[in-house]
DNA sequence: ATCTTATGGTCCATATAAGATTCAAAGGAA
DNA sequence: TTCCTTTGAATCTTATATGGACCATAAGAT
């Protein structure tokens, strides 16, 4: 039998995709929309907009970002403008960094 | 042969990727992780954090999610606080929601 | 220069997410 | 009450994302 791979996700991710799926059924009510009407209109089907609102995490994020924005749902709490904008200086700057990393020495800290 | 589908993204779903993508190398830089460290921490291979940091949407959002928190990244929020209260508040909200909308008219308008 | 490590990319096997279908139950209108 | 619609959930099949093994190139160290 092929060896399953079962993939373990923090709290903090959970709550992200609960929030998110619960904004998005938020405002989907507030627009008077169905589940299969929204579906429809981010191209998945109903049973995958489920699972989006309930967060579960196996879920193209595509999909998810398609869906949150055709509900309304501004993901980083920006408009599209200042997402953008946040996009391009976010290549300038990885435009001037170095590809790689080097590591000197084993400064780590995970503070989370 | 199998029909092939073949999933269309927004403009606003392919930036919002883009720009989470770019946040995540940035700092994974910053952190001085080599892109197999952080693959390794986010439970995921090094080939799927490459094309999460480009912005490829079609990767499990448990993985970019865990991926994101894992580099530092907050999502929707300054810090953790301020998402599990937002995703309490949004919980508490739904619990007076009716389950389900009924369409009176169909007042429907999509504003992106 | 060499050596070592990191990255970017491709290809393939397979684990798995998505779509489709079904059904039961609940909600709202008549 | 009786419809009709929506939702929730389970099952199955199929499309596909993932992991792993490659290899070439780039970058830092010596």
């Amino acid at each position: 039998m092929p060896k399953t791979i079962t993939r373990t996700y923090s709290r903090y991710s959970r709550d992200a995709a609960a929030l998110l799926g619960a904004l998005i059924r938020e405002a989907r009510n507030e627009r008077k929309l169905t589940a299969q009407e929204l579906a429809d209109r981010a191209g998945i089907s109903r049973g995958l907009l489920q699972r989006i609102e309930k967060g579960n995490l196996k879920c193209e994020i595509g999909a998810v970002f398609e869906t949150a924005a055709i509900a309304g749902i501004k993901l980083f709490e920006a408009d599209e403008g200042a997402l953008a904008k946040h996009l391009r200086q976010a290549r300038e700057k990885l435009a001037l960094l170095p590809k790689s990393v080097r590591k000197t020495s084993k400064a780590v800290n995970d503070d989370f």
